[in-house]
DNA sequence: GTCGGTGCAAATGCTTTGCATTGAT
DNA sequence: ATCAATGCAAAGCATTTGCACCGAC
């Protein structure tokens, strides 16, 4: 199972998409190339992603989702993730080594995440010249990159008296 | 427990330690400082740590161990590891989402990993201007930085002919 | 009507912990 | 001697999987 295969009629990548086609449409079309059905568990588990914040974990996707009365199964939740890493339209983010974290991979953030230390929050940030870091890295040592991370931990500074 | 105090007699920081100071210097006298104990385990754990790749896994250390013949329990491994990060003589470093892996801390590192995606194998980079990157960020935000982290995933290059 | 999907519960795999015993100081 | 450390086996947790039933195509 290929999600990520770009290679139908429309070819453009998810960044070209975002702003013209919904991201249930893409899923919709990626899931029919390859055989899979776009159920309306998924529907709703994708739905309920996009009222996540930007980053967000499985658990407390789940958690969200019963509350608002949707009766999906964890597995399924599991399930739906995989496939949308597979589709290109979530990534992974590693923030701990806790759960695993996602976010939606459209809008080519600049793979640069914040993490607050000491309230656990955590939101992307515009960290420019990484990608030429990256392939200045990569050129040197004769690699082709594949992608890159960068998070930063921070936290709220002490307060400016004394 | 808080083993990364540095408020005794001695007060520099690992970094200006560790080439005067041997590490099981290090670590006894964090040890010391907290009323813990300075074991034939932890003595061992640490040196089969200094024998291992740059970054390894916890399950990896201990079979390594095991395959010299040392006898330690998984737990006594686990336990050591943390007390270590305590002591800030190990670090953690995310590199997926399945098992913590971990680095010597000393050294400062630059806080750079390159992943290969095919061979998973895992080598600190030398990547400048990440620390500027950080604080920079970091003041636009107002925020403290704590840490930071760079990964680059890559692999090989497909053959040049063709 | 066919496969693939779902939910459930059991399984997995890394890591942690309770407890009785051992050992460093 | 004391109090922490060890080893073992059991427990925890996030995530995955087997299976019987259900439903999208």
């Amino acid at each position: 199972m290929d999600l990520s295969d770009t290679s139908s009629a429309r070819s453009s990548s998810l960044d070209d998409l975002e702003i013209i086609e919904p991201l249930c449409a893409v899923f919709r079309r990626r899931l029919k190339a390859e055989g899979l059905k776009y159920t309306p568990e998924r529907a709703q588990i994708l739905d309920a992603i996009l009222s996540m914040d930007d980053v967000f974990q499985a658990d407390r996707l789940l958690e969200s989702m019963k509350g608002q009365g949707f009766r999906v199964s964890r597995a399924t939740v599991y399930r739906t993730i995989k496939l949308l890493e597979d589709a290109k339209i979530l990534q992974q983010v590693l923030v701990d080594s806790e759960q695993a974290h996602y976010q939606l991979a459209y809008g080519t953030h600049s793979a640069g995440l914040i993490v607050r230390t000491d309230t656990h929050e955590i939101s992307s940030i515009e960290a420019p010249g990484l990608l030429e870091l990256r392939n200045k890295v990569c050129a040197e040592l004769g690699l082709k990159p594949e992608g890159h991370r960068f998070v930063i931990y921070a936290s709220a500074k002490p307060a400016p008296d004394a």
